[in-house]
DNA sequence: GATCCTCGAGTTCC
DNA sequence: CTCGAGGATC
């Protein structure tokens, strides 16, 4: 460390042993839980340090200990692209998708036995922890798994987090100079009920697992907010690292790997084991089963990785998940209660699904009180009358659903469920089609159900992102026909909003700026607020790609149209069919008239952050194809990596694709490269030119 | 024609 | 998250 020649060297030296040892005793408290020194002796340490670095500060650096909490608040987070996604696991509910996974493995690596990495899998939230030189940088959460948050000074605040990797004395293999680590945040249970207590006692918010709690703690934009709520942090892995020459490459297994991390610094799950064949598994995971009530922290079921690296790379990845890894969950919790009565919802394609009202019920950690029934045939393959009594469960621990009928109710013929022959909300009549599971609305947007969702859907984030309409001031504005189709949405005026429930003067301001703001957005964006069938927010992007200016799109022919990536004679002929529409092309003339904007001919730039400050790199104005299956990330990711380095990404290839990336068991799109003389680079050669772009 | 994968759409709760 | 459906590939 070099310091201005104005501290005395004694001062210097005196830091680093505080920091030294406020290290070592926050390491031997968080990660190994055996206190090596009394709370008042580390609190006048760490006091002595902070008087040190006030009297010269020029002796502050990222890395010490009273810099936990040192950061202001945000306004909010910034995005981070993970240099290696973060890839979620297949699941794993019964012994037959254990012994599938084991034979997948073995005949994916024609052996006759695999030798398996087992440990608990944590009821937490992913995060990814970058490593300079040994010290904390950046941490992220997991976000989509291709984005997350930047959410380092929270970490920051965590004190089972190193600031610094222990890469002293003791590790055998030194760290990397750069390098992520991967794992959890949670809140130990103990911690979680004196929270709650203390909550409690305040007369605070209850938490209501520690799950959410440690969620709300991690996205508080004020670390201060953070450092008050009792988190702590295991590691299960390692993202990116810089090259293979590196220490942690040394380690061949992942349960070498987790000792390693143990040895940087790290808290690492107990109870891990080493696992062969079906039967090893299922006992690792019953007996994890057995103490999972006595463990300190919450899980939600085990992990198996297949141990050693080289065949987990032999495995190699189906889309968003590793082949080599499992988690095998416990049971979802279930809780019985009343169904009280089913409805029907209309959704903004006209689809009418029934949704069960239930007695609200304590499940999974929260209150449940609704859940989809996605169609008539599940309501009849599962019998449901209204007034049963049912099981509802929370699928994936998220979205609630009603497993099966526990018992029956009166059953009378008013307790039968039938689709409506009519529309709940225009009257139109309900066909469902030939194949369809959907039964759909006909009354399309003279339907006020659909006209409030078509809105809705217009304004989402995704889309138009016009801040400050809600479902509330949807169903207002449509409720009293302010607003027609989304062009109205561009001619209010404060004095219409006026006169609108719970709408004072500031909160009018703000939807109007938020309009206003809307106005300036990309040909995808607009493209998919339109709310086409089956055009989403990636045929969207494809079609702005391809034709680059929306003219282009309105007067496509459907045979024009299957040209583009993705897009088949259905989605085609659903796009023609749209744009033939007068009425349709009536709006997008008022919506451009009303001043939306957007750069037409070129390849769409992202409007929010990542601005890339990359100069022109080996992709800008270049088009790509990508074919194949990809191992270290999606397609998606890596078009997405493509895009923020300038280039465009098609999906066919032609005498205009500039180069074909080709992925394992790529077909015909690398064989009319070849045919055209265009440059094919493999998996290996692309990723070498992303490299240099990441950091 | 079968199979694998991605995308779209609907959904819950705080 | 999960389903169904459309598209790409073999």
């Amino acid at each position: 460390m070099t310091v201005s020649s104005t501290v005395p060297k004694k001062a210097v030296d005196r830091a680093a042993e505080l920091r030294r040892e406020l290290e070592s005793h926050n390491y031997r408290y968080y990660v190994q839980d055996e206190p090596s020194v009394s709370d008042a002796e580390w609190d006048r340490l760490f006091h002595e340090l902070v008087d040190l670095e006030t009297r010269f500060p020029a002796l502050v650096s990222a890395d010490s200990p009273t810099q936990r909490v040192g950061m202001a608040p945000q306004s909010e987070f910034a995005e981070v692209t993970h240099r290696l996604p973060m890839l979620s696991l297949a699941n794993a509910f019964s012994e037959d998708d254990i012994r599938n996974f084991d034979r997948r493995c073995r005949e994916g690596l024609e052996v006759t036995e695999v030798e398996y990495a087992c440990e608990p899998k944590f009821d937490g939230l992913a995060v990814t922890l970058i490593y300079v030189d040994g010290i904390f940088v950046q941490g992220a959460t997991r976000g989509d798994g291709a984005v997350g948050e930047d959410v380092t000074a929270n970490l920051k605040t965590i004190r089972a987090i190193p600031s610094r990797l222990r890469n002293d004395h003791a590790v055998d293999v030194p760290a990397p100079a750069m390098f992520e680590v991967r794992g959890e945040v949670l809140m130990l249970k103990k911690d979680f009920l004196a929270l709650n207590l203390r909550q409690r006692e305040r007369g605070g918010k209850i938490f209501v697992n520690p799950r959410n709690a440690a969620a709300g703690a991690l996205r508080q934009l004020d670390p201060k907010l953070t450092q008050q709520r009792p988190l702590t942090f295991f590691a299960y892995g390692i993202g990116s690292t810089v090259e293979a020459t590196d220490g942690v490459n040394l380690v061949r297994t992942h349960a070498a790997l987790l000792d390693l991390l143990h040895e940087y610094g790290f808290r690492v799950a107990p109870i891990r084991a080493v696992a062969c064949g079906v039967e090893g598994l299922q006992s690792y995971y019953a007996k994890v089963g057995g103490t999972r009530a006595e463990l300190p922290f919450e899980i939600d079921g085990v992990v198996y990785k297949v141990n050693r690296f080289d065949w987990q790379e032999k495995l190699g990845y189906v889309s968003r998940a590793p082949r080599f890894a499992i988690a095998h969950k416990f049971p979802a919790e279930e809780a019985t209660t009343v169904l009280q009565d089913i409805e029907v919802q209309v959704g903004r394609t006209g689809a009418i699904t029934p949704v069960a009202r239930l007695e609200p019920v304590f499940v999974g950690g929260t209150t449940v009180s609704n859940a989809t029934l996605h169609n008539e045939d599940e309501v009849r393959a599962k019998d449901l009358w209204r007034r049963d009594t049912v099981v509802v469960r929370r699928a994936g621990d998220v979205i609630p659903e009603v497993a099966r009928v526990a018992s029956q109710g009166p059953r009378q013929k008013s307790d039968w469920f039938d689709m409506p022959a009519q529309c709940p909300q225009c009257g139109s009549a309900v066909v469902r089609l030939e194949g369809e599971s959907a039964a759909r609305c006909t009354g399309g947007l003279f339907c006020p159900a659909q006209r409030k969702q078509a809105l809705l859907h217009f304004a989402q984030r995704r889309a138009m992102d016009v801040d400050g309409l809600g479902d509330k001031l949807v169903e207002q504005l449509v409720d009293q026909a302010l607003v027609r189709s989304p062009a109205d949405l561009y001619r209010l005026g404060l004095t219409t909003l006026a006169g609108l429930d719970r709408m004072a003067q500031k909160s009018a301001g703000n939807l109007l700026a938020g309009i206003e703001k809307s106005k300036y957005t990309t040909l995808a964006r607009f493209l998919f607020a339109l709310g086409i069938r089956h055009v989403g927010e990636a045929t969207a992007r494809d079609l702005a790609n391809h034709f680059g200016n929306l003219d282009a799109i309105m007067n496509a022919e459907a045979a024009a149209l299957l040209d583009v990536n993705d897009v088949g004679p259905v989605v085609a002929e659903s796009i023609a069919q749209f744009f033939a529409e007068p009425h349709n092309r009536e709006v997008v003339e008022q919506l451009r008239a009303c001043g939306i904007t957007w750069t037409e001919g070129a390849p769409e730039m992202r409007r929010a952050g990542n601005v890339s400050t990359e100069p022109a790199g080996p992709f800008a104005g270049k088009t790509v194809v990508l074919t194949g299956a990809l191992t270290a990330m999606s397609r998606d990711d890596a078009k997405a990596r493509i895009e923020a380095l300038g280039g465009k990404v098609a999906g066919s290839v032609s005498k205009k694709t500039d180069l074909v990336v080709a992925g394992a068991e790529s077909g015909s799109k690398l064989d009319r490269a070849q045919e055209l003389g265009v440059m094919v680079w493999d998996e290996a050669e692309f990723l070498r030119h992303l490299q240099g772009k990441q950091i």
